[in-house]
DNA sequence: AAAAACAGTTGCAATTTGAAACCGAATAGC
DNA sequence: GCTATTCGGTTTCAAATTGCAACTGTTTTT
Protein backbone atom coordinates (compact mmCIF):
# COMPACT_ATOMS: atom_id res chain seq x y z
CA UNK A 1 0.00 0.00 0.00
CA UNK A 2 3.14 2.37 0.00
CA UNK A 3 3.13 5.04 2.24
CA UNK A 4 1.01 8.66 2.46
CA UNK A 5 2.85 11.98 4.32
CA UNK A 6 2.53 15.46 3.28
CA UNK A 7 5.15 17.27 2.37
CA UNK A 8 6.06 21.01 1.43
CA UNK A 9 5.06 20.83 -2.17
CA UNK A 10 1.91 19.81 -4.00
CA UNK A 11 3.80 18.41 -6.73
CA UNK A 12 5.65 16.00 -4.15
CA UNK A 13 2.65 15.36 -2.63
CA UNK A 14 0.89 14.06 -5.69
CA UNK A 15 4.17 11.99 -6.51
CA UNK A 16 3.91 10.03 -3.12
CA UNK A 17 0.46 8.82 -4.42
CA UNK A 18 1.18 8.92 -8.20
CA UNK A 19 4.89 8.72 -8.53
CA UNK A 20 5.38 5.33 -9.62
CA UNK A 21 4.97 3.79 -13.61
CA UNK A 22 1.11 2.12 -12.51
CA UNK A 23 -1.05 4.59 -10.82
CA UNK A 24 -2.22 6.78 -13.09
CA UNK A 25 -2.78 4.09 -15.75
CA UNK A 26 -5.07 2.63 -13.26
CA UNK A 27 -6.73 6.40 -13.58
CA UNK A 28 -6.38 6.81 -16.69
CA UNK A 29 -8.42 3.25 -17.30
CA UNK A 30 -11.04 5.14 -14.88
CA UNK A 31 -11.35 7.27 -16.90
CA UNK A 32 -11.96 5.01 -19.81
CA UNK A 33 -14.87 3.67 -17.91
CA UNK A 34 -13.20 0.94 -16.68
CA UNK A 35 -14.53 -0.15 -12.98
CA UNK A 36 -13.49 -3.79 -12.47
CA UNK A 37 -10.06 -5.27 -11.11
CA UNK A 38 -9.89 -7.67 -14.40
CA UNK A 39 -10.38 -4.44 -16.52
CA UNK A 40 -7.58 -2.55 -14.77
CA UNK A 41 -5.40 -5.54 -15.13
CA UNK A 42 -6.08 -6.37 -18.59
CA UNK A 43 -6.26 -2.81 -19.93
CA UNK A 44 -3.06 -1.73 -17.91
CA UNK A 45 -0.83 -5.14 -17.86
CA UNK A 46 -0.16 -3.99 -14.08
CA UNK A 47 0.74 -7.02 -11.72
CA UNK A 48 -2.48 -8.33 -9.55
CA UNK A 49 -0.53 -8.16 -6.38
CA UNK A 50 0.91 -4.23 -7.54
CA UNK A 51 -2.87 -3.50 -8.73
CA UNK A 52 -4.15 -4.63 -5.47
CA UNK A 53 -1.91 -2.60 -3.64
CA UNK A 54 -2.68 0.35 -5.83
CA UNK A 55 -6.45 0.16 -6.03
CA UNK A 56 -6.38 -0.29 -1.78
CA UNK A 57 -3.81 3.15 -1.86
CA UNK A 58 -6.19 4.91 -4.47
CA UNK A 59 -9.67 3.78 -2.41
CA UNK A 60 -8.27 4.81 0.92
CA UNK A 61 -6.84 8.41 -0.07
CA UNK A 62 -10.13 9.16 -1.95
CA UNK A 63 -9.63 8.86 -5.27
CA UNK A 64 -11.36 6.01 -5.97
CA UNK A 65 -14.39 4.17 -4.19
CA UNK A 66 -15.01 0.76 -4.14
CA UNK A 67 -18.29 -0.55 -4.72
CA UNK A 68 -19.91 -4.08 -3.67
CA UNK A 69 -21.68 -5.31 -6.75
CA UNK A 70 -22.98 -8.72 -7.41
CA UNK A 71 -24.78 -10.79 -4.50
CA UNK A 72 -22.72 -11.16 -2.11
CA UNK A 73 -19.23 -9.95 -1.73
CA UNK A 74 -17.08 -10.79 -4.43
CA UNK A 75 -17.71 -8.60 -6.97
CA UNK A 76 -16.71 -4.72 -6.43
CA UNK A 77 -16.55 -1.82 -8.61
CA UNK A 78 -13.90 0.92 -8.26
CA UNK A 79 -15.46 4.25 -9.55
CA UNK A 80 -13.72 7.58 -9.33
CA UNK A 81 -14.48 10.14 -6.84
CA UNK A 82 -14.96 14.19 -7.30
CA UNK A 83 -11.22 14.06 -5.95
CA UNK A 84 -10.49 11.65 -8.54
CA UNK A 85 -12.45 13.16 -11.79
CA UNK A 86 -10.37 16.93 -10.52
CA UNK A 87 -7.44 14.57 -11.80
CA UNK A 88 -8.42 15.18 -14.97
CA UNK A 89 -6.24 18.41 -16.11
CA UNK A 90 -3.15 16.58 -15.30
CA UNK A 91 -4.32 13.87 -17.30
CA UNK A 92 -4.98 15.94 -20.38
CA UNK A 93 -1.65 17.69 -19.97
CA UNK A 94 -0.02 14.94 -19.95
CA UNK A 95 -2.09 13.30 -22.84
CA UNK A 96 -0.83 16.78 -24.82
CA UNK A 97 2.55 16.60 -23.96
CA UNK A 98 3.28 13.21 -24.82
CA UNK A 99 1.53 13.75 -27.75
CA UNK A 100 3.51 16.34 -28.67
CA UNK A 101 6.82 15.07 -27.62
CA UNK A 102 7.00 11.56 -27.56
CA UNK A 103 6.18 10.81 -31.31
CA UNK A 104 7.11 11.59 -34.80
CA UNK A 105 6.04 14.76 -35.99
CA UNK A 106 3.52 15.39 -33.05
CA UNK A 107 1.29 12.48 -34.05
CA UNK A 108 0.32 10.88 -31.03
CA UNK A 109 -1.57 7.51 -30.86
CA UNK A 110 -4.63 9.20 -29.66
CA UNK A 111 -6.73 12.34 -29.83
CA UNK A 112 -8.80 14.16 -27.31
CA UNK A 113 -11.69 15.96 -29.01
CA UNK A 114 -14.67 18.34 -28.89
CA UNK A 115 -17.73 16.03 -29.16
CA UNK A 116 -19.90 19.00 -31.20
CA UNK A 117 -17.15 19.87 -33.57
CA UNK A 118 -15.00 16.48 -34.46
CA UNK A 119 -11.97 18.83 -33.54
CA UNK A 120 -9.32 18.75 -30.85
CA UNK A 121 -9.13 20.44 -28.27
CA UNK A 122 -7.12 23.19 -27.40
CA UNK A 123 -3.93 22.92 -25.66
CA UNK A 124 -4.20 23.49 -21.94
CA UNK A 125 -2.71 27.40 -21.28
CA UNK A 126 -2.32 29.21 -17.80
CA UNK A 127 -4.58 32.06 -17.31
CA UNK A 128 -5.30 35.06 -15.33
CA UNK A 129 -8.83 34.82 -13.27
CA UNK A 130 -10.09 37.18 -16.41
CA UNK A 131 -9.46 34.76 -18.60
CA UNK A 132 -6.13 36.74 -20.02
CA UNK A 133 -4.00 34.13 -21.35
CA UNK A 134 -0.47 33.78 -19.20
CA UNK A 135 3.49 33.35 -20.26
CA UNK A 136 5.53 31.87 -18.06
CA UNK A 137 7.19 35.31 -17.41
CA UNK A 138 3.51 36.83 -15.86
CA UNK A 139 3.68 34.33 -13.25
CA UNK A 140 5.36 33.86 -9.98
CA UNK A 141 5.09 31.06 -6.96
CA UNK A 142 4.65 32.18 -3.35
CA UNK A 143 4.18 30.61 -0.18
CA UNK A 144 0.27 29.75 -0.12
CA UNK A 145 -1.70 29.67 3.62
CA UNK A 146 0.44 26.28 4.63
CA UNK A 147 3.43 27.17 3.61
CA UNK A 148 6.49 26.08 6.37
CA UNK A 149 9.83 28.37 7.61
CA UNK A 150 11.40 26.06 4.51
CA UNK A 151 8.86 27.07 1.85
CA UNK A 152 9.70 30.89 2.70
CA UNK A 153 13.08 30.51 2.60
CA UNK A 154 13.43 28.21 -0.48
CA UNK A 155 11.20 30.43 -2.82
CA UNK A 156 13.02 33.55 -1.66
CA UNK A 157 15.90 31.92 -2.50
CA UNK A 158 14.52 30.85 -5.89
CA UNK A 159 13.39 34.54 -6.66
CA UNK A 160 17.12 35.60 -6.44
CA UNK A 161 18.83 33.26 -8.20
CA UNK A 162 16.26 33.92 -10.96
CA UNK A 163 16.31 37.20 -10.70
CA UNK A 164 20.31 37.40 -10.90
CA UNK A 165 19.99 34.72 -14.15
CA UNK A 166 18.22 37.28 -16.32
CA UNK A 167 18.93 41.04 -15.37
CA UNK B 1 19.06 5.37 -16.66
CA UNK B 2 16.22 3.04 -16.58
CA UNK B 3 14.46 1.61 -19.81
CA UNK B 4 13.20 3.81 -22.58
CA UNK B 5 10.58 3.03 -25.23
CA UNK B 6 7.28 4.22 -27.36
CA UNK B 7 3.90 2.81 -25.95
CA UNK B 8 0.94 3.10 -27.79
CA UNK B 9 0.02 5.56 -25.40
CA UNK B 10 0.97 9.02 -24.11
CA UNK B 11 -0.02 8.91 -20.30
CA UNK B 12 2.39 5.73 -20.84
CA UNK B 13 5.15 7.13 -22.78
CA UNK B 14 5.42 9.77 -20.24
CA UNK B 15 5.23 7.79 -17.12
CA UNK B 16 8.41 5.89 -18.56
CA UNK B 17 10.29 9.02 -18.29
CA UNK B 18 8.25 10.46 -15.30
CA UNK B 19 7.05 7.45 -13.54
CA UNK B 20 9.22 7.82 -10.27
CA UNK B 21 8.97 9.49 -6.92
CA UNK B 22 12.08 11.90 -7.93
CA UNK B 23 12.38 13.29 -11.87
CA UNK B 24 9.21 15.53 -12.01
CA UNK B 25 10.98 17.26 -8.21
CA UNK B 26 13.96 17.54 -10.85
CA UNK B 27 11.85 19.14 -13.37
CA UNK B 28 10.29 21.27 -10.36
CA UNK B 29 13.56 22.55 -8.89
CA UNK B 30 14.31 23.36 -12.97
CA UNK B 31 11.41 25.88 -13.42
CA UNK B 32 12.78 27.27 -10.06
CA UNK B 33 15.82 28.29 -11.59
CA UNK B 34 17.90 25.40 -10.81
CA UNK B 35 20.78 24.09 -12.90
CA UNK B 36 23.54 22.87 -10.97
CA UNK B 37 23.80 19.21 -9.93
CA UNK B 38 24.29 20.31 -6.06
CA UNK B 39 20.86 22.52 -6.22
CA UNK B 40 19.04 19.68 -7.59
CA UNK B 41 20.29 17.66 -4.62
CA UNK B 42 19.78 19.91 -2.01
CA UNK B 43 16.23 21.25 -3.27
CA UNK B 44 14.84 17.54 -3.70
CA UNK B 45 16.42 15.24 -1.09
CA UNK B 46 17.52 12.68 -4.56
CA UNK B 47 20.50 10.35 -3.51
CA UNK B 48 23.21 11.69 -5.85
CA UNK B 49 23.25 8.28 -7.89
CA UNK B 50 19.75 8.78 -8.79
CA UNK B 51 20.20 12.26 -9.44
CA UNK B 52 22.96 11.21 -11.82
CA UNK B 53 21.14 8.77 -13.58
CA UNK B 54 18.06 11.44 -13.99
CA UNK B 55 19.67 13.82 -14.94
CA UNK B 56 21.23 11.88 -18.01
CA UNK B 57 17.91 10.23 -18.59
CA UNK B 58 16.62 13.56 -18.92
CA UNK B 59 19.57 14.78 -20.91
CA UNK B 60 19.16 11.93 -23.15
CA UNK B 61 15.63 12.56 -24.05
CA UNK B 62 15.77 16.29 -24.78
CA UNK B 63 14.44 18.15 -21.65
CA UNK B 64 17.63 19.76 -20.08
CA UNK B 65 20.79 20.84 -21.91
CA UNK B 66 24.08 19.73 -20.45
CA UNK B 67 26.33 22.84 -20.68
CA UNK B 68 30.15 23.09 -19.32
CA UNK B 69 30.40 26.13 -17.34
CA UNK B 70 33.69 26.72 -15.45
CA UNK B 71 37.17 27.01 -17.26
CA UNK B 72 37.72 23.48 -18.10
CA UNK B 73 35.08 20.37 -17.46
CA UNK B 74 34.10 19.25 -14.14
CA UNK B 75 31.12 22.18 -13.65
CA UNK B 76 28.00 22.24 -15.59
CA UNK B 77 24.85 23.18 -15.94
CA UNK B 78 21.44 21.76 -16.58
CA UNK B 79 18.58 23.66 -18.24
CA UNK B 80 14.93 23.52 -19.59
CA UNK B 81 14.54 22.69 -23.34
CA UNK B 82 11.69 23.83 -25.28
CA UNK B 83 10.46 20.33 -24.61
CA UNK B 84 10.86 20.87 -20.51
CA UNK B 85 9.20 24.20 -20.89
CA UNK B 86 6.39 22.79 -22.37
CA UNK B 87 5.70 20.67 -19.17
CA UNK B 88 4.26 23.55 -17.61
CA UNK B 89 0.92 22.96 -18.16
CA UNK B 90 1.16 19.24 -16.51
CA UNK B 91 3.30 21.18 -13.05
CA UNK B 92 0.44 23.29 -12.85
CA UNK B 93 -2.81 21.41 -13.04
CA UNK B 94 -0.30 18.87 -10.33
CA UNK B 95 0.09 21.96 -7.95
CA UNK B 96 -3.99 22.75 -8.36
CA UNK B 97 -4.94 18.99 -7.92
CA UNK B 98 -2.46 19.02 -4.91
CA UNK B 99 -3.44 22.04 -3.38
CA UNK B 100 -6.70 21.51 -3.46
CA UNK B 101 -7.29 17.58 -2.19
CA UNK B 102 -4.04 17.13 -0.57
CA UNK B 103 -4.40 19.90 2.18
CA UNK B 104 -6.69 20.75 4.70
CA UNK B 105 -9.37 23.22 3.34
CA UNK B 106 -7.33 23.40 -0.19
CA UNK B 107 -4.64 25.13 1.78
CA UNK B 108 -1.74 24.41 0.36
CA UNK B 109 1.91 25.49 0.83
CA UNK B 110 2.09 27.28 -2.09
CA UNK B 111 0.19 29.54 -5.04
CA UNK B 112 0.82 30.31 -8.32
CA UNK B 113 -0.11 34.19 -8.78
CA UNK B 114 -0.35 36.47 -11.91
CA UNK B 115 3.10 39.18 -11.11
CA UNK B 116 0.94 41.90 -12.66
CA UNK B 117 -2.68 41.34 -10.10
CA UNK B 118 -0.92 39.19 -7.49
CA UNK B 119 -4.24 37.13 -7.91
CA UNK B 120 -4.07 33.03 -8.14
CA UNK B 121 -3.98 32.39 -11.90
CA UNK B 122 -7.33 30.57 -13.09
CA UNK B 123 -7.53 26.43 -12.57
CA UNK B 124 -6.49 24.92 -16.02
CA UNK B 125 -9.61 24.15 -17.54
CA UNK B 126 -10.07 22.05 -20.65
CA UNK B 127 -11.71 24.70 -23.83
CA UNK B 128 -12.68 24.19 -27.63
CA UNK B 129 -10.37 25.50 -29.84
CA UNK B 130 -12.88 28.37 -30.10
CA UNK B 131 -12.08 29.16 -26.45
CA UNK B 132 -15.57 28.02 -25.03
CA UNK B 133 -15.15 25.88 -22.01
CA UNK B 134 -15.69 21.88 -22.24
CA UNK B 135 -17.14 19.29 -19.79
CA UNK B 136 -15.95 16.26 -19.59
CA UNK B 137 -18.81 15.06 -21.43
CA UNK B 138 -18.32 17.67 -24.13
CA UNK B 139 -15.25 15.60 -25.00
CA UNK B 140 -14.12 12.40 -26.71
CA UNK B 141 -10.99 10.30 -27.00
CA UNK B 142 -10.49 8.51 -30.35
CA UNK B 143 -7.61 7.70 -32.14
CA UNK B 144 -4.58 9.40 -33.44
CA UNK B 145 -2.52 9.26 -36.44
CA UNK B 146 -0.19 7.04 -34.48
CA UNK B 147 -2.69 4.72 -33.73
CA UNK B 148 -2.34 1.38 -33.53
CA UNK B 149 -4.86 -1.61 -33.87
CA UNK B 150 -4.82 -2.45 -30.61
CA UNK B 151 -5.84 1.40 -29.86
CA UNK B 152 -8.59 1.34 -31.87
CA UNK B 153 -10.20 -1.83 -30.56
CA UNK B 154 -9.46 -0.48 -27.00
CA UNK B 155 -11.01 2.88 -27.36
CA UNK B 156 -13.95 0.89 -29.43
CA UNK B 157 -14.60 -1.57 -26.77
CA UNK B 158 -13.96 1.68 -23.65
CA UNK B 159 -16.58 3.99 -25.91
CA UNK B 160 -18.86 1.07 -25.43
CA UNK B 161 -18.82 0.04 -22.10
CA UNK B 162 -19.39 3.93 -21.45
CA UNK B 163 -22.78 4.05 -23.43
CA UNK B 164 -23.98 0.84 -21.55
CA UNK B 165 -23.24 2.26 -18.42
CA UNK B 166 -25.06 5.82 -18.94
CA UNK B 167 -27.73 5.22 -21.00
C1' DA C 1 -22.92 -30.38 -12.22
C1' DA C 2 -18.80 -28.74 -14.26
C1' DA C 3 -16.17 -25.02 -15.97
C1' DA C 4 -14.73 -20.55 -16.12
C1' DA C 5 -14.30 -15.87 -14.14
C1' DC C 6 -13.46 -12.76 -10.20
C1' DA C 7 -10.74 -10.74 -6.88
C1' DG C 8 -7.49 -11.38 -4.75
C1' DT C 9 -3.05 -13.67 -1.66
C1' DT C 10 1.43 -15.92 -1.24
C1' DG C 11 6.19 -16.92 -2.35
C1' DC C 12 10.23 -15.93 -4.54
C1' DA C 13 13.70 -14.02 -7.82
C1' DA C 14 15.17 -9.89 -10.09
C1' DT C 15 15.39 -5.05 -10.18
C1' DT C 16 15.51 -0.55 -8.12
C1' DT C 17 16.22 2.30 -4.25
C1' DG C 18 18.69 4.76 -0.64
C1' DA C 19 22.63 5.76 2.13
C1' DA C 20 27.28 6.13 2.81
C1' DA C 21 32.02 5.99 1.42
C1' DC C 22 35.14 7.29 -1.81
C1' DC C 23 37.27 9.94 -5.71
C1' DG C 24 39.89 13.35 -8.75
C1' DA C 25 39.65 17.88 -10.59
C1' DA C 26 38.84 22.71 -9.73
C1' DT C 27 37.84 26.63 -7.26
C1' DA C 28 38.13 29.59 -2.90
C1' DG C 29 40.35 31.26 1.04
C1' DC C 30 44.30 32.79 3.16
C1' DG D 1 51.34 29.22 -3.59
C1' DC D 2 49.40 26.08 -0.32
C1' DT D 3 45.47 24.17 1.77
C1' DA D 4 40.60 23.36 2.34
C1' DT D 5 36.37 22.97 0.42
C1' DT D 6 33.18 22.38 -3.31
C1' DC D 7 31.61 20.07 -7.41
C1' DG D 8 30.05 16.23 -9.86
C1' DG D 9 30.04 12.29 -9.83
C1' DT D 10 31.09 6.49 -9.13
C1' DT D 11 31.13 2.38 -6.26
C1' DT D 12 29.42 -0.62 -2.83
C1' DC D 13 26.02 -2.87 -0.33
C1' DA D 14 21.69 -3.55 2.31
C1' DA D 15 16.75 -2.80 2.12
C1' DA D 16 12.62 -2.10 -0.35
C1' DT D 17 9.87 -2.64 -4.43
C1' DT D 18 8.56 -5.06 -8.57
C1' DG D 19 7.27 -8.70 -11.61
C1' DC D 20 5.84 -13.27 -12.31
C1' DA D 21 3.73 -17.53 -11.45
C1' DA D 22 1.13 -20.46 -8.61
C1' DC D 23 -2.60 -20.98 -5.66
C1' DT D 24 -7.37 -19.99 -3.29
C1' DG D 25 -12.15 -19.61 -2.20
C1' DT D 26 -16.27 -17.76 -3.90
C1' DT D 27 -19.64 -16.93 -7.63
C1' DT D 28 -21.36 -16.79 -12.08
C1' DT D 29 -22.02 -19.02 -16.52
C1' DT D 30 -22.79 -22.92 -19.34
Amino acid sequence: MTKPHRPDCPVAAMLNIFGDRWTLLVIREAFYGAARFSEFERNTGIAKNLLADRLALLTCEGILEKQDVGQSGTRYAYHLTDKGRALQPVLIAMVQWGNAHCYKDGNGPIEIIERASGLPIAPLQPSAQDGSILEAADMKVIPGPAATQRTHARLAEAYKTQTEETP
